[in-house]
DNA sequence: AATTAACACGCAAACGTTTGCGGTAACGAT
DNA sequence: ATCGTTACCGCAAACGTTTGCGTGTTAATT
C-alpha cells in the first residue's frame, strides 16, 4: 500500500510562495509574522491536514512529551486505576504516555528504565517491583531525567515519592475494630520487607498499644504472598486455635476474601464472631458475601499527584536531589464484615 | 539540575579517530567495517554508555517503532489483561506502545486516532468505543497506517479484525443449559446494537432453535448499560413473573452477578430453581457464591494475536484493504450456578 | 531630506543518524 | 609495471523543524 506522507513545512512554504521559516514562524504565532500571512498559511495548513513532524520536533528540541510509565502488573484495578489517571492528567498537560510491565522483576525493571531512557522519554514515573533491592539504575537514570515514585517506593531512591498513608489507614482500620469492641485481633500480613506491608503493620501495633491491647505474636501471621488462597490457609490456621482472634485485619483485599471464604465454610457469623477488615477497595469487596470492610485508596488521586509533580520538574529542573514524600489520604469503607449492627 | 546528555556518534568518532559513518556501520554490524574496529567502536560505545538517538533515527527512517492502543477503559480485567499481553509481545518484537482510553466517547476516539497518527506511530490497535457510527475517521488513518481492530470491531472498517467466537461461545453457553435440563431459558443482553451483544444473542437463538425450544419474547431483556445493577433489576423483572424462567444467560458477568445477588436475596436454590451462566470469566466469578459458570475469552491471546497481525502489515504493506477476520476460541468454564450434582 | 525605528520576512545552521557513492591502500595476477 | 579486485573507510546529503541573524521595506521622527 501507498502510505501518503505528511504534508511538511516546505509544501507548504512552496504553495504559498513563503520561506519555510516564516510558514514555521506563522503556525507558532511568532510576532514576527504579520496577521494577515498567519491567517493564510493557517487556513493553507489546515486543507493540507499538516501535522507537525513529532520526530523532527523532538530532535531539534531534545523533548518528546512523552513521559514513561513503569508498574508491575498492569492487571491490578488498583494499577490500573492508577494508569487512568495518568493517562488523564498527562494528556490534559500535553503528554503521551508510555506503559512497561516490570513483572515484579527487578532485572526486568532495570532494562525497563535503560531503554526508557534511550528511546528518550521526559520523565519516568515508577512503582518498584517487589523485593527491590539494587537501586542503581534508578540512581543513574536521575541525573539523566526526572523520575518520581509512586506506591511501591523506597527510601533509597532521593526523588519525589506518592505514597498513601499506609500507617495511619491501618491504625484506622484496627481503630475501627477495636471500636466494635474486639479485644483480639489477628493480622495477616507479608513476611518480605515491603514497604507497604512495614507500615500497615506498624499501624496496626500502634493501635493495639494505644488501646492497650497485648500484642500476640500466635495471631500475627505472615505470608511469602499475600493472595486469596493464601488468606484461606492463614484463615484456617487462625480458626484451628483454642484460642481465637474475635477479629481480623488483613493486609491486602485479596487475602480478607480467602479469610472470610474460610471463615463462611465453617459457617463462622461474621462480624459477629469474627470480624473482618481488609485494604484497598477493590472490585471483589463488594461481591463477596458478606460485602467487606475495607481501606479505599485513591489511585486515580495518586496517578494524577504523580504526573503533576514529574511534569512540574520536567518542565523546572531542579538542582537538588531530595527525597520528597507526598501523603494521599485513603479513607475507611465500613461494610457487612464489620459492621456493628 | 545539568542533566547529562546522551553521547553521540560523533563523540565516539573523535575518540577513536574514525568517521561518523564507521562508527555508525560498525555499530550496526555492517560488512564493510573490519572485526577489529567494529571491536574497538562497540567496546568504547559500551564505555562511554551510547545509546542511539530513537529521534535522530526515527527522523530519518519516518519509523518509530511505537504502536498506539486505543481502548475504551484500561481498568476493566479483560481489557488490561490484553493490553499486559499486547505490551508484552510487542516488547519481544521490538515495539513500544502508547495507550489511550476513549472512554467510550466517539469523538474522543476520533481525535485519539489523529493524534496517534501525528505523533508517528507505526500503527494503530484499537478496540472500538461503543456506537460507534463515524468511521470516517478510522477510514482516513487506514491510508496512512495499518490499524488493527480487536474486541469491538465493525464491518464497516476494511481491516484486520481480531474477535473471539462470540455467536459460537453463546451457543455453547445455552446449549450447556439446555443440557441440565433446563427449557426456559432468559437472556440479558444491550439493546443497542454492539457487535459483541448481536452475535451472542444470535448464538442463544441458534441453540433454542437447534433444540427445539421455544423462543418467548418475555424472557429476552435488554439494557442499556449490562452492569451489575441493572442485572439485579432485570433478575427481579424475572422474578415477578407468574412463568419464571429455569435458567438466566447473561451477557456479561457483571449482569450475571447482579442476577445471582438479587436470586440470593429471595432464597432462590441455584442452579436447582435457576441456573445463571455469565460470559467473560472476570475474577468475579470466583468470588460470588455460587461462583459462576462463564464464558472464559483469552485476553492475552487476543493481544498477542493482535499484535503479530498488526506488526505483519506494518512491516510487509499490503496493498488491498480488506477486512480480514480472525476469531480466537473461548471455552466455557463450569462453576456452582450451573453444575448439575 | 536624512536618519531611525519598527515591521515582515528569508538565509542558513543545527539537532544525530543513515547511506549512496567515491576513494585509497594493499595485494595478487597479468 | 600495470591492471583489477577486494577490503575498508570517509564525504556529504538528507530527513523536518526551529531560531539567531541579516536584510529590505515602510513609516515616523528629526
Amino acid at each position: 500500500m501507498n502510505r501518503k506522507r505528511n504534508t511538511t513545512l516546505k509544501e507548504l512554504a512552496k504553495e504559498l510562495g513563503l520561506s519555510i521559516s516564516t510558514v514555521s514562524r506563522a503556525l507558532n504565532d511568532h510576532p514576527d509574522i504579520s496577521t494577515e500571512t498567519k491567517e493564510s498559511v493557517k487556513i493553507l495548513a489546515a486543507q493540507m491536514h499538516y501535522v507537525p513532524n513529532m520526530f523532527a520536533k523532538g530532535f531539534r528540541s531534545q523533548k518528546t512529551n512523552i513521559i514513561g510509565v513503569i508498574v508491575s502488573n498492569i492487571t491490578h484495578l488498583f494499577t490500573s486505576t492508577i494508569l487512568k489517571s495518568i493517562l488523564e492528567e498527562a494528556e490534559i498537560r500535553g503528554y503521551r504516555v508510555i506503559i512497561s510491565e516490570s513483572n515484579n522483576n527487578e532485572a526486568k525493571q532495570s532494562e525497563m528504565l535503560t531503554t526508557m531512557s534511550q528511546f528518550g522519554v521526559d520523565g519516568v514515573l515508577m512503582s518498584l517491583a517487589r523485593k527491590t533491592t539494587y537501586v542503581d539504575d534508578a540512581l543513574r537514570i536521575l541525573n539523566r531525567m526526572p523520575l518520581v515514585l509512586f506506591d511501591k517506593v523506597s527510601s533509597k531512591i532521593p526523588c519525589t515519592q506518592i505514597v498513601i498513608n499506609e500507617e495511619e489507614a491501618a491504625f484506622n482500620a484496627v481503630e475501627h475494630l477495636i471500636g466494635l469492641g474486639k479485644k483480639r485481633i489477628a493480622i495477616m500480613k507479608e513476611t518480605e520487607n515491603s514497604y507497604n506491608s512495614e507500615k500497615r503493620y506498624a499501624g496496626y501495633l500502634r493501635a493495639l498499644n494505644q488501646y492497650g491491647l497485648p500484642v500476640d505474636e500466635k495471631i500475627i501471621l505472615s505470608t511469602e504472598d499475600i493472595s486469596l488462597v493464601q488468606g484461606k490457609r492463614l484463615a484456617n490456621i487462625l480458626l484451628s486455635m483454642k484460642n481465637r482472634p474475635d477479629a481480623i485485619f488483613a493486609i491486602t483485599d485479596n487475602a480478607a476474601i480467602g479469610a472470610i471464604k474460610a471463615l463462611n465454610k465453617f459457617k463462622i457469623k461474621i462480624p459477629e464472631e469474627i470480624a473482618v477488615v481488609g485494604f484497598s477497595n477493590s472490585i471483589n469487596s463488594t461481591i463477596i458475601s458478606p460485602t467487606l470492610t475495607t481501606v479505599d485508596q485513591p489511585g486515580d488521586k495518586i496517578g494524577r499527584t504523580a504526573v503533576k509533580y514529574l511534569i512540574e520538574e520536567i518542565e523546572n529542573p531542579k538542582n537538588d536531589l531530595l527525597t520528597k514524600t507526598v501523603e494521599i489520604k485513603t479513607n475507611l469503607v465500613v461494610r457487612d464484615s464489620s459492621f456493628k449492627a
